[in-house]
RNA sequence: GGCGGCAUAGCCAAGUGGUAAGGCAGCGGUCUGCAAAACCGCGAUUCUCCGGUUCAAAUCCGGAUGCCGCCUCCA
């Protein structure tokens, strides 16, 4: 398949280096606060990434960390009152709510950066030895960034460039405001850690290099995380990884594009931050699932409650034909005059788009056009009386079903029990609607007595209030149905 | 200031050289007591603008304009 390299800065045909395996990093959180839709999009992103790769027939061993020290968990642990450990746990208790909730499948390994600081100093000297780090009095280490040729490649920037935005605080004994901290000394009331530099605790990059060396091997198949985090942190970790081995850090570089709230970048000093949580509160899991979906993943992505409600509707056609194949396919008496010829063309077609789009750079909105096409496809073949009821009929509304579950496994997308979906969905949006189901009812109720008796202008004057409260009345053979619209 | 990205119908969005997927909204039709759902039909002679390459460009090249991101913690 191919894969964009930001390495390269263009789509490349990607292949485990070893033989069907591919071991794959991405960076986690830092355990901090609850996790927003950013979070949301990369761990979305990335699991859609480790599905296919292993829809594809290949073993993946996907590791995925947590920060649990650093400077802002240490503020965050003051403002709360807690210490810094119990900060981390919490937020990583959030942070599995939240993505269970989303359908992210657990990484194989999800190590914490406090389990790893013997490596870490252990990198850390190796470093020192080579000439790539150097301890200052003070007991800070620092990554000689002008030692390091290569520096820069990553993020395409060069060394003359990055001067003018470096910084050095007050304190600090840099050679070179470009220098990053591998170890940092210990400040009053902070966690620490013994080293041979003194009382201290790791660097946010280090944590990265050690943790993948250790647990998959160098040079990882792919190492992923958010656009954001390209520079410095990736280009950091290569540049400490790449000094102490001599040798390649990772074949590939994935990152994915930002989500926006009003075309604009979210930051909670803007005002403008959703969390998950915000999210999970109006809508159903998937819906936020699907929604990240919807675009390529390097693009950015503009959020709005708006968009979510558009996501839900298409979501909902999906599940609605996928009820209405199951029910097709109960029938008993099928006739075998009809074929399909035309219909089984076309869905070969769509299966081979499906995959064309998934291999092109996981291109899940192209992929998903094609999964509502395929429903469009089975509604039609259910709404010719001719064609539903041949036994051909049935074949194909069987293979429909196969991919929906086949792609939505690659997906994480349309696993659920599409009748019990639809009235999950109901009730999210009778909460979102603050509708009380008992007035719905007796309103109903009232309107059934009605067209008993053929009073049809009283029945739709009913159907009108409860059209005005947002409740769409359907009648069918069976009754009447209702929805929320 | 440096580096990078994006610009496709009312909105969202695929499409990277061969003649514009898909979703939402809208309109007409089938169905219905009326509706809804579903289906069918309708919508960009055109892809921000201007040049260029080519038999052929939304797609490649050059320029302009606009928006965004990174360069400091950030998914």
């Amino acid at each position: 398949m191919l894969l964009y390299n930001t390495l390269l800065g263009k789509k490349e045909e990607f292949l485990p280096l070893r033989e069907d395996h591919v071991r794959l990093y991405v960076c986690g959180i830092t355990a901090y606060d609850y996790c927003h839709i950013g979070h949301a999009r990369s761990a979305v992103v990335f699991d859609v990434l480790v599905r296919y790769l292993r829809f594809r027939g290949w073993k993946v061993t996907f590791v995925r960390n947590f920060t649990d020290i650093d400077d802002k968990i240490i503020k965050r642990a003051a403002a709360e009152g807690l210490s810094a450990a119990e900060v981390a746990e919490k937020y990583i208790a959030a942070f599995y709510e939240d993505m269970d909730a989303l359908g992210i499948l657990r990484a194989d390994q999800e190590p914490r950066a406090t389990d790893h600081i013997p490596g870490m100093i252990r990198l850390t000297e190796k470093l020192i030895e080579k000439g790539y780090a150097y301890a200052t009095p003070r007991g800070d280490v620092y990554f000689r960034v002008r030692a390091f040729a290569e520096y820069g490649r990553l993020s395409g920037r060069n060394i003359e460039e990055l001067r003018s935005g470096a910084r050095v605080e007050p304190g600090e004994h840099k050679e070179d405001p470009l220098d990053f901290a591998l170890w940092k000394a210990a400040k009053p009331n902070e966690p620490f850690w013994p080293s041979p530099w003194g009382s201290g605790r790791p660097g946010w990059h280090l944590e990265c290099s050690v943790m993948s060396e250790d647990l998959l091997g160098l040079p990882l198949d792919i190492h992923g995380g958010g656009q954001d985090l390209a520079f410095p942190h990736h280009e950091n970790e290569m540049a400490q990884s790449m000094a102490a081995t001599d040798g390649e850090f990772a074949r590939f570089w994935v990152h994915n594009g930002f989500v926006q709230v009003n075309a604009e970048k979210m930051s909670k000093s803007l005002g403008n931050f959703v969390t998950i949580r915000d999210i999970l509160a109006n809508f159903l899991p998937e819906v936020l699932r699907f929604f990240l979906l919807t675009k390529h993943y390097r693009s950015p992505l503009d959020f709005s409650f708006d968009s979510m409600e558009e996501a839900e509707k298409a979501l909902q056609r999906i599940y609605q034909t996928t009820a209405l194949l199951r029910e097709h396919g109960a029938r008993t008496k099928w006739s075998d005059a009809v074929l399909l010829h035309e219909l089984e063309a076309e869905l070969k077609d769509l299966e081979r788009d499906w995959t064309k789009a998934m291999e092109d750079d996981l291109n899940t909105a192209g992929a998903l056009g094609h999964v509502f096409s395929m429903v469009r496809l089975a509604n039609r073949m259910l709404e010719d009386k001719g064609w539903r009821k041949s036994v051909a009929s049935k074949t194909l509304g069987v293979k429909i079903l196969e991919n929906l579950q086949c792609w939505g496994q690659a997906l994480g997308l349309f696993l659920d029990d599409p009748q019990a979906w639809l009235t999950k969905l109901k009730d999210i949006r009778i909460r979102r609607r603050g509708l009380d189901k008992g007035q719905v009812e007796g309103l109903l109720a009232a309107r059934e007595d009605a067209r008993r008796v053929k009073d049809f202008q009283r029945a739709d004057t009913l159907r009108q209030v409860l059209t005005d409260m947002g409740v769409e009345v359907r009648d069918t053979p069976a009754g009447q149905v209702w929805d929320v619209a």
